[in-house]
Parts: structure tokens; C-alpha cells; sequence
DNA sequence: AAATATTTTTAGGTATGCCTAAAATATTTT
DNA sequence: AAAATATTTTAGGCATACCTAAAAATATTT
């Protein structure tokens, strides 16, 4: 049984591992959780001594298989409530982050179970992240950001990188969501902005929104 | 922002206010929640300092108006969930107790009204227990127990005293479920064990498993 | 009403999880 | 490679929420 702040140390250095080769860095931790350095030393010769993950003094941590399975199970929780307050409960895209965040920590491997099956075992949860299943598996799908595309090519929104409320928000204003086919139509030499083109709408959008949505190319 | 000990306390409070007049005593709360009294005694002069209940030294505590509702919505919670556990996710009504406990916490005004929206606004949870409303309102029903019937009376079985995983099993296996008719048909002499008619069985039951069942006359 | 028993509180201790400030180590610059 | 800078760890504190044991207050018996 793991503490909540055990918890979430364990999900902030698994979501940082994507982005690292080598180990995780004890600040970008901090940094991640809005918590000092020091606090988060402590944590790792913790996580360590409960070997979830490796820890090496001034060199950072990296997840065991035991640690990533951890992980895997916490983040399967936390898109599946995410999928239910939307899917079932008539939440918006941008309001569930909060929620979730406290019901990942529930603990009932049943409860999990049984809550994916009533969602009949969904995917993706509502901003396009992969739900790992009981397993710890998860679905590796390559991912190519809008800003990526040339002119004139289209592709299949299917996520987000940032998925902060602010730009949900922006997305819903922009009649952009998930699963719409997007084409790039032009590049602007001044900013590098895009103007995109949706089913019936073109429209302008920053390079830096561009390389917040994910894409497949079609 | 209570913490889990806080609510905890409070909702211990207000269930055991039930069977007392004046104050709740420190011992009971601590047995309650599998505690020590001297842990009890810290609490307390937090809860009362935060408004939550009144405190008197060696005097027990008593919830305030503040208290109460606070209890009340950590109540409403608990139950919704328990609804949502059985209905939704299928599961049995001596199984939901502990997973609800943990769901009681998650903090989310909007949440806990749409979950009661999705469930189509029930009046009770699955022992039978009433549900509260946003603002803390409370159907109140008069509590008969089957013990109380006289024989050849007959009434509708709608909760449980004791709501233990083991007795909830006990009546699975006897077939008496949440709003069936019982009738009483004969009580022994010796133990005052009764004789009980459902539908088309008749069975003995104990006189204490017959005080754990509440009941409306017909 | 005094003696005894019970309950409750206080005093002092522990583990967790956070903090700041100083020291130690690593990295980058010159 | 030495100096300057940045990062990380250690040391020492603080609040919460527990605990045991002793002291104080209340309740019960005789």
C-alpha cells in the first residue's frame, strides 16, 4: 500500500521517463509536482528501499518493472475515471483532470476492473491518451504532432500534448475536437502560424498550438 | 479543506449522535474509529476550533449546524457511491462498504450532483439507508425491527442495523432481500428465536438477527 | 462523603511529508 | 584544469496524526 504522495511521485517520474533517456532528475520532479528538491530526495531513497525505482545519489531515478507497473495501474485509473465523468456523467473535456487526480488513488483492483467494463473498455481517454489495460500494456502509437505535416497534407486529430484546461478551451472555441480531419493549407513567413483547414471552417492557429495537437497522417 | 482524519471524525460524530442524547462521548468516537482516546481529544479541540462541533472538556462533542451538514454531504457521498457500485459496476451489497469509504472524500461539488443525476436521483442506498439531499436533507422514517412485530404480523423488510459484510451475506444466502414481505409466525419459547414466512419459504431466524432488520408494517 | 473505578486529558514520543538554508557534488565556462 | 555556476543532498524545523503512560477529572460504589 502506497501513500498518495508515493503515489504521485511514482506517475510524475513515469510521465518524465518519456522525455529522458537516462534517469529522471530529482528538480524535474520537484518542478512537476510543485514541490521542493529536497522533499523529493527524501521520496527516492523511499521509492528506492521499496524498490520501485532505482535511485543513485546526484544521478536521478528510473522506474523498476515493479515501479512501471505501479505507474501503469494509477494512469489506467485516472483515464478511466476520466472517460466516465465524461462519457457518463456529461463532463467537458477540460473540467476532469482535478477529479481524476484524486480518484486514481482509490484502491480496488475490482473496482478498476469493473469500471472499464461498464465503459466497455475504452482505448483512449477523452484528450486521446492511451488506457493502459490490467497488464500495464499499453497502445505505442507513434506520435506526429500538427506542426509536423507539410502544406497541403491532412491528418486525423487523435490527441493532445498539453491538455490543460485553458487550451481544451481554446480547441472547443476553434470547433477542434478530437478525431476531426485537419488539413494544412498554408504557412505564414512572418510567425510560421498555420492556416488550417477543418470540415467546413479554415482557420489560423499559433506553431506553438500546432505542436500541441497530435495527428496521424491520412 | 478537511483532511480524511477530519471527516472521519465528524461522520463518526454524527453516527453515533444518533443513539445518544447529550454529548459523544471521546471512548466511543476512538472505538469507532479503531483509535486511541488521547487522538480523539486532539481532534476534538480541532474540529471545535474550526467550527465544526461544540467542545467541552471531559463533556464529549456535540456537531454544530456547520458539523452537521458537513457529515451529512460526507453521508450523501457515501451512499451515491454505494448506488452507483451495485447498479452500475454489479456489485453485491456486502461489498461496496469499504470501496465507498474511500469515495466518500473525493471533493467535487459538481461530481457528487451529477453522479446523483446519473443514478437517477435515489432515495436510498443499497442496506436501505436514506440518502441525503444537496442541502443536507434527510428523510426521516420511523425504525421498526423485526423484533418488534408481533406474531402474525407482517412487514416490508427496508434495511439494515448492522450492515457487516458477514450479516448481509447471512441474509443473501437466506434469500431475504431489500424490500421483500416477511411475515412472523411463531416465536420459540426457549431462545425467542423466530419463525419467519417470505414468499414461499419459512425459516427461523435469531432474535438478534431479527432486531438487525428494519421493517414497515402492512 | 470517602474510596474506588472509569474516563478523559496532558505530556512526551514517533513517522510522514513538507519546508529553508547550508554543504556537497556535478556541470559548464573560461 | 581551475573557477564559476547549477544541481542535489544533508541538516535541522514544522504540522499532522497517530501512539503510550501518567495525571486529572468525573462517575460509581460502598
Amino acid at each position: 500500500m502506497l501513500t498518495f504522495s508515493e503515489e504521485n511521485h511514482i506517475k510524475s517520474i513515469f510521465h518524465l521517463s518519456a522525455s529522458s533517456q537516462d534517469g529522471v532528475s530529482t528538480n524535474s520532479i520537484a518542478e512537476n509536482l510543485n514541490t521542493k528538491a529536497s522533499s523529493v530526495t527524501e521520496m527516492l531513497k523511499k521509492l528506492s528501499e521499496k524498490s520501485l525505482i532505482v535511485y543513485k545519489k546526484y544521478h536521478g531515478a528510473q522506474l523498476t518493472e515493479l515501479g512501471r507497473k505501479t505507474a501503469l495501474n494509477i494512469i489506467r485509473k485516472h483515464r478511466l475515471w476520466e472517460v466516465f465523468l465524461v462519457e457518463k456523467l456529461n463532463f467537458k473535456w477540460d473540467e476532469v483532470h482535478d477529479i481524476a487526480e484524486q480518484l486514481e488513488h482509490i484502491q480496488s483492483q475490482k473496482l478498476t476492473n469493473q469500471l472499464d467494463k461498464f465503459l466497455d473498455f475504452p482505448t483512449h481517454d477523452p484528450h486521446g491518451d492511451p488506457i493502459p489495460n490490467t497488464a500495464g500494456f499499453i497502445k505505442f502509437t507513434p506520435k506526429l504532432k500538427l506542426s509536423d505535416l507539410n502544406i497541403g497534407e491532412t491528418g486525423k486529430f487523435i490527441g493532445v500534448k498539453d491538455s490543460s484546461s485553458t487550451f481544451l478551451k481554446y480547441l472547443d472555441k476553434r470547433k477542434i475536437s478530437l478525431g476531426c480531419n485537419i488539413k494544412v493549407l498554408h504557412q505564414e513567413d512572418f510567425d510560421q502560424s498555420l492556416h488550417i483547414g477543418l470540415v467546413d471552417t479554415n482557420l489560423t492557429i499559433s506553431i506553438k498550438s500546432a505542436s500541441n495537437l497530435y495527428i496521424t497522417k491520412i
